[in-house]
RNA sequence: GGCGCCAUAGCCAAGUGGUAAGGCAGGGGUCUGCAAAACCCUUAUUCCCCGGUUCGAAUCCGGGUGGCGCCUCCA
C-alpha cells in the first residue's frame, strides 16, 4: 500500500511521490526563540518527530530542516526588557528548545538553520525579488506585492476580494501600497537597538516570512518535497512563503503541505489568562514524564484538535505502562511450546501498522494495531504457547514499531539505597515477615519504585 | 461578510456505505502471602437532532443545534 498524505494545496489525500526516487527533504518551521516553548507548539514537533520516523521506517532517505527565528519583534523586544544582547537572549532559548526536544525523544533533523546566520541568503533573494517586480522599497523598507503573483491565496484558499472585507485589516505602521502587502525587511528605527544588519539593502533587518524561503532553498533546494508547520501558519506565513519563493525561481516552491490542528487544554484553547498555559517544563514539574507528554501529544490524529488534559496525561501514562511492561515480560520469557499462531499475529500487526500510517499518518488507527498486538502476544506468552523463537519475532516486531513510536523506556540503575531496600524486603518476604516486606515495599512506592513479585524472583520498574 | 474544521461510551480516540478498533477508568474472575503484572469475561442495539437517498447510513445528501479555527507576522 501506498503513503499517503492530506495536500492542503489541494486540500485531498494524494498519494506521496517524492522528486527523487527514495529521497524526501521536508522542511519543518520551528521556534522563535524568546522563550520556553508551550506544548502547542510541542504537538507540531511530535507530529513533525512522527512523520520523520515514519518516512524513515519507510526506507526513504530523509533530509529534514528546521528553523530557529532568532531575529524577530518578539525576541528584540525581550531581550532588550533583560538589558542582555540578542545572542545571549535566543541562545538560553534554543538551549532549552534542545532540551526539551531530547525530553520528548523529537529526533534531531539534519540542519537547524538561524535566520541571524542567512541574512545575505535572504537579501539575495529580496534583490531579486525586487530586480523582478516583485518588490518595491518605502523609506528603507521592504515589501511583497502579492497583486504581482497570481496565484496569491491558493494555499490558504483566500481570494482577494474576499479578503478586503476581513475582520482584521488594519493599517499597518508603514506606508504600503496595499495593506495586504508584507514586509521582506524592515528598516532599523530607534526601537531596534543595536539590532540591525548593514547591507545592500540598508540598515536593518529582515521580515519573518523570507527567512524560511531563504533558508529552505539553501537547504533543499528551490523545488522540495513536504513542508509542514501548524495550520495558524497557513496563512499568512506559509502562503508568503510559495509567493516569496516561486516568485524568485518562477516555479513551483513545494509539492506536499501538511497542517496540523490546534491543540486546545480541557476544551478551552490555551491562554495565560484563563490559568491553563502551560510549557512543557511546567508539566514535568506537576511529576509528568516527558514520555507521557509525548504519547498524549502523538496518540491523536494531526488534523484533529488535541484536547489536553492533566487526566489525559494519566491515562497515557498507564497506556505506556502496559506498553512497556509487555516488552520487559516477553524479554524475560523463557519460552515455551509454539501452537503455531504467532506468525500470522505478527503478520497482522505488521501489516495493519503500515496500513494505517499509510493513510495520512492514522496514527490512533496504529496504536490500535500496536495493542491488538500486545494483547495476542500476552495470551501466547500466558498460555505457554509461544517458543523462544516467536518470542524473539515478537520482540523484534515491537522494536520495529518502536522506532516510530518512540515510547520504550531505556534501563536505568538503581542506587544502592535502593537496592537494600528491596534485598531487605526480599529477605522479609523469605522469613514470611509480610509485615515488613510490604512496608518497604509502600515505602519504594513513594518513591516512585513498584516491586512486582515473579516467579524469577523480584523485578522494579520506575513509575512512568 | 468570506473560507474551513469538529460533534462516536465516564474520559481520550479510530472507523467515512455492510452491521461500533484501541487506550484509560469501572465491575466480575484466574494467578498471588497480599499486591503488581498478565490473561479471561463485562461496560455504546448505537455514533448531537430532524428529514431524505439506499436492501443497508456513524459513514452520502438537505436542514437544524452546539463548539472551534483562519481572514496579514500565534505550532
Amino acid at each position: 500500500m501506498a503513503l499517503k498524505f492530506k495536500n492542503s494545496l489541494t486540500g485531498v489525500k494524494e498519494e506521496f511521490t517524492p522528486i527523487q526516487q527514495g529521497k524526501v527533504r521536508l522542511y519543518t518551521c520551528g521556534p522563535t526563540v524568546y522563550n520556553f516553548a508551550h506544548i502547542g507548539n510541542f504537538r507540531a514537533y511530535v507530529f513533525e518527530d512522527l512523520l520523520r520516523r515514519y518516512l524513515k521506517y519507510k526506507g526513504y532517505e530523509l533530509t529534514q530542516v528546521m528553523n530557529l527565528t532568532d531575529i524577530d519583534d518578539k525576541t528584540i523586544r525581550d531581550s532588550q526588557a533583560e538589558g542582555i544582547s540578542l545572542d545571549a537572549f535566543t541562545q538560553r532559548y534554543k538551549d532549552a528548545f534542545f532540551e526539551d526536544l531530547d525530553t520528548l525523544r523529537i529526533e534531531r533533523a539534519e540542519e537547524y538553520p538561524a535566520a541571524t546566520d542567512h541574512i545575505p541568503e535572504m537579501v539575495e533573494m529580496i534583490k531579486t525579488l525586487k530586480e523582478k517586480g516583485f518588490a518595491y522599497e518605502v523609506d528603507g523598507n521592504y515589501y511583497y506585492r502579492i497583486d504581482k503573483f497570481d496565484d496569491y491565496g491558493k494555499l490558504a484558499n483566500l481570494d482577494r476580494d474576499g479578503m478586503k472585507a476581513g475582520a482584521r485589516v488594519a493599517s499597518d505602521e508603514y506606508e504600503k501600497d496595499s495593506v495586504s502587502d508584507f514586509a521582506l525587511w524592515k528598516a532599523w528605527d530607534e526601537k531596534d537597538g543595536d539590532v540591525y544588519w548593514e547591507t545592500e539593502l540598508g540598515k536593518g533587518r529582515p521580515g519573518w516570512h523570507i527567512e524560511c524561503s531563504a533558508m529552505s532553498m539553501k537547504y533543499l533546494g528551490e523545488h522540495f518535497d513536504i513542508h509542514t508547520g501548524g495550520v495558524d501558519n497557513m496563512f499568512p506565513h506559509h502562503e508568503n512563503e510559495i509567493a516569496q519563493s516561486e516568485a524568485c525561481t518562477g516555479h513551483k516552491f513545494v509539492n506536499y503541505w501538511l497542517h496540523c490542528e490546534y491543540l486546545i487544554v480541557e476544551g478551552r484553547k490555551m491562554s495565560k489568562s484563563l490559568g491553563n498555559f502551560y510549557t512543557l517544563r511546567d508539566i514535568l514539574d506537576k511529576g509528568y514524564s516527558g514520555l507521557a507528554v509525548r504519547y498524549l501529544l502523538l496518540a491523536t490524529h494531526y488534523r484533529q484538535q488535541l484536547n489536553f488534559s492533566l487526566k489525559g496525561l494519566d491515562a497515557a501514562s498507564a497506556a505506556l505502562e502496559r506498553y512497556n511492561d509487555f516488552v520487559t515480560n516477553l524479554g524475560e520469557f523463557e519460552g515455551g511450546e509454539s501452537d503455531g499462531s504467532a506468525a500470522g499475529v505478527i503478520d497482522k500487526a505488521l501489516a495493519g501498522f503500515e496500513e494505517a500510517l499509510d493513510d495520512d499518518l492514522n496514527i490512533s488507527g496504529a496504536l490500535g494495531v500496536v495493542f491488538d498486538f500486545i494483547r495476542d502476544i500476552n495470551r501466547l506468552r500466558t498460555e505457554g504457547t509461544l517458543s523462544s523463537a516467536e518470542r524473539d519475532k515478537a520482540l523484534e516486531t515491537i522494536e520495529k514499531f518502536d522506532t516510530v513510536l518512540g515510547f520504550a523506556q531505556e534501563q536505568e540503575q538503581l542506587d544502592d539505597k535502593v537496592e537494600q531496600m528491596i534485598a531487605q524486603r526480599t529477605e522479609a518476604k523469605k522469613n514470611k515477615d509480610f509485615a515488613t516486606a510490604d512496608r518497604i515495599r509502600d515505602e519504594l512506592t513513594a518513591m516512585g519504585i513498584i516491586l512486582e513479585d515473579t516467579p524469577q524472583g523480584v523485578r522494579w520498574k520506575r513509575k512512568v
